[in-house]
DNA sequence: AATGAATGAGCATTCATTCAT
DNA sequence: CATGAATGAATGCTCATTCAT
């Protein structure tokens, strides 16, 4: 997927133990990287941890570098999923705003600094091949956020001047700065709390500052809407 | 300040050569962690590239991390004394918020990708020690919004509800990932644009609300929500 | 021992083929380190040698100094071994004394030079860890003659008024004497003839001098000196 | 002296006050090789210390080697002068072994180890140039105890049976043991006690072991002797 | 399928030594 | 006379990666 093919003795079939393997490797590769980060990982220090040989390890992957990325994928991919899955269950844009930011903060926070700090610090690499990786799982991952802000702006319900990345930028930048302020600081802040202040005010800003008359009217517009509705579907009557 | 006495072969009472070289190394240095990041950038790049030796540098350095720590903290104090001395000419409290948001965004859009990546990206290294100096160095950076920010707070002009430190956060977290992302897509935006824009959302963030019309849009939020439910789970009227 | 566990990339569980190339780095090693001395050896020399890379070197032993200790002790342990099991052998404490002389002077002659410089020069290491570890070896190789003094010293065979240390250091101290004298002025004595008046010298420092006949020697001195007095100031006669 | 003539701006006629240079560099060097070893030692420390630039240093000295071979010259050339001086005036072969015994341990500990490890120590270094030299100084340093055995020899007080060298070897080695002993063991021993014990082992290792006839007749000998002078040279009677 | 063994390519750091000024 | 400044040449050590078996 990421790594240039390249003549070497590689999988090619994978039978159903070598999915094992993979998935073990995987496992304690994610480990690794998110104690030490990229660079102070060692394929030994893998290697060692799951019992085989460093050959096996290359014999999975093409390197280091294709490991991580892999780790990093797939730990993008479990979150995306959840969040792809998640979000549309809950109602209203605002709600929803919520949700991903109080989901966003519980998923970094709990691996104990590991995988965020290999995210958020990793992501930041100096390979660019690595940092564009990085960046199309990063919208994919906040691509759930995006359709609810998206639509909401179509509706008006969020302002319609300001560019759809800028919002996004917003959201998951105020959140990646208090990641990291309490990864540092070693002081992990009330999630409950944070998130709640965070919507609050993420909410105000990207909300249009209509003018009273305007919401109004809006309002009375969307009661009317639902009266139609209501008197389309009428409810049985006892 | 920071670096550690040791027995080294150094320079103790800098002559005007001598100051002329730290210059001209600190320069060099700081294009070659720029351009690679710290961990990828070698002692000997730097040398070459000022056609001297790796001694020379190591003369005038205790080492190559003293010397990447050397470049970010002399960055940040420029920018830093650039923002003390300026901020309190701005008027007004969102006219200096403007003014800060314009000016991150400039400063690190203009060199290139290059300091920006350096102090984003090794600001998350592993190296505890590097991490800290450099959250010591924004910290100062920091200061002249946060203390504009307190005194609005105090006077009621910034939302009270909120910790400082949260309002930070999405100030500078706001920028840092519109600043990635212009860097990672080679993109840059419109920065005046942007800062406006940015600006807008942070000071209807961060500015308390009209208190009748936030009842007014909670009213509103919570009809709507009764609306939806009333559609989906049509209740029998009794 | 004397590795100490660190996270090396090493060999764990030696297969043939690994205690094979164990004994060559080894070998390769005493005679580099037994030319130049510790401090000047390098371990390019000694992969050279082999025909391998550094790091294969690396593979089988921590460090440098690892392997010189290594290469110490071996030497250290095979020239005890042979001497533990001979000197039983020998009957009498004059007999064993002479053969653990001859031993001493013909193993640490034979190596032409090598591991006698070596062990003689580093034992004087400025390193105490390094240094130690040779004292400690010295003590199991002086062992054997340490156990039949001890024994003669209780039977009264020995002068029983001497520290067994300093018994041991005037037999050690006179042959590594000898043995520095050859090798600097690249003149080997004759060995047998050597061992054989060293013995005759050392045996009777040792044994308890015959009491009337020391008695003796004492009054002669005493009278000597009494005379030379005499001689250079010529009292008055009363 | 021991410099290989080669084209350097260095001394060419030492001017009172250079010549305190010379010895102020001689003093702190010797300071800096006693507390480091050779090998240990940097030229930067010895400059630093005199608080002058390691160019200075070497203005006045061929270079490091050099430098620490002077100071080794130097050292050794004190203590032989005092031998020299002091020797011929203790009276009697036995008296005289034993003050240079003592001396010697007496002045290789007085200085904390120091000088005693470098000399001991280095003057087993893989140069050979550097062992030559030391070699050399030795001799000279030994010279009167060789001078009083060879005489002693001579006359039969010693034993005729042992070259001379041997006999040289048997007292400095078993010295230097001990020394080293102290050293590793930083157990200084008591300086007295050891040498009166080692010049008693000594001496009768090195004394002939003549039957008590042999003895007796010798002393004869020396009586008659004595009284032929007192004849010769009558007293004044009073 | 797995790996034991080997290695090429670096890399930060040290230090004695030189020389123009 | 002194030295500030510069450096060439090493050096021990690491690690991702390869490949024959």
């Amino acid at each position: 997927m990421t790594a240039i093919a390249k003549p070497m003795r590689k999988r090619e079939a994978l039978g159903v133990r070598s999915e094992k393997r993979v998935r073990e490797i995987l496992a304690v590769a994610r480990e690794v990287f998110a104690e030490h980060g990229y660079e102070k990982s060692t394929t030994l220090e893998i290697a060692r941890r799951l019992g085989i040989s460093e050959a096996t390890v290359f014999s999975y992957f093409t390197g280091k570098r294709d490991l991580c990325m892999q780790v990093i994928k797939i730990w993008y991919d479990e979150i995306s999923l959840v969040l792809e899955q998640d979000v549309p269950l809950v109602d209203g844009t605002r709600a929803r705003l919520h949700f991903v930011v109080h989901k966003h903060l519980v998923t970094l926070m709990q691996d104990g600094t590991g995988m965020c700090k290999l995210v958020l610090g990793e992501g930041r690499s100096a390979d660019d091949a690595f940092a564009a990786l990085i960046a199309g799982l990063k919208r994919r991952y906040t691509a759930p956020l995006m359709k609810v802000l998206a639509a909401a702006q179509r509706a008006g319900e969020v302002r319609q001047d300001m560019p759809l990345p800028l919002l996004r930028d917003m959201v998951y930048g105020s959140m990646e700065h208090v990641l990291w302020d309490a990864m540092v600081n070693h002081n992990p802040p009330d999630i409950a709390t944070t998130a709640a202040q965070l919507t609050s005010m993420l909410w105000t800003a990207i909300t249009p500052e209509d003018p009273p008359l305007e919401r109004l009217a809006r309002f009375h517009h969307d009661v009317a809407q639902a009266l139609l509705q209501v008197q389309d579907n009428p409810a049985p009557l006892p």
